[in-house]
DNA sequence: GTAAGTTACTTGCTTAATGCAAGTTACTCT
DNA sequence: AGAGTAACTTGCATTAAGCAAGTAACTTAC
């Protein structure tokens, strides 16, 4: 019963990329955040992408992302309570890594390109 | 029969993000090409990292990582043939986005430090 | 020259994550 | 009133990850 961070230091090891991996290493989370990038920020917005992800599992990211501090949530409505989702400054941080993925994805996988922003 | 490239287009769409994680979107095969960036080779120079991935995964990776043209194996013996790994040019161009990952960890996970790279 | 060690794996099994389809709640719009 | 929409949740099958142990073919130490 300490006040110690319920955090458990690192997971796997103190390098960054350790770091960064354990919250960030799968297959979807870095896609929902390349969506909040581009400006999306609502439930129907994600699952619209083109990648198909499943609602259980975007659910669960949501959660995650949230718990991790990399998007807070804003209520848009009551009654049923609806949120949008914001990037926070981790969140938007990641851009540069976002970008040098991009760079990299289109000198690699010719014929990939990048989703235009949608508008506010 | 068509000799179309057997590569099946985009996994899962055409983003260059998109790609980049149907290949490298979990938990090891990044720290493994982080590895291979420091100038490890062998299979126990892999093993021997912090993180402590497990046998059969590193097996099992090392195998993708060549099938999907990031590394290419090298035999320094015969009787039996052991093998080293190291990174194609594809593999190499990934340096700038594990920079990024390195930049934006040590900033959002105070205390992670990088590795130094082992002595050739 | 035998026994212990090293290297690069593989195999078997358990647990966790992913994927798919359908269901739910609380509205709004026609 | 009925259909539609938004944001999820639940159940179940498939796939991946994690752990421990085993294997083949040497090499080195005694």
């Amino acid at each position: 019963m300490t006040d110690e961070p319920d955090k458990s230091k690192f997971d796997r090891s103190c390098c960054p990329i350790a770091c960064a991996l354990d919250q960030l290493g799968d297959k979807w989370t870095l896609l929902i955040i390349r969506d909040l990038l581009l400006g999306k920020k609502r439930y129907q917005e994600f699952l619209a992408s083109p990648e198909q992800i499943a609602t259980n599992i975007l659910a669960d990211r949501l959660k995650k992302l949230e718990a991790d501090g990399f998007v807070v949530q804003q209520a848009y409505q009551q009654n049923p309570v609806r949120y949008e989702y914001k990037l926070t400054q981790k969140g938007e941080d990641l851009a540069p890594v976002l970008q040098a993925l991009v760079t990299w994805g289109k000198s690699h996988y010719p014929g990939s390109r990048v989703f235009k922003a949608v508008k506010p």
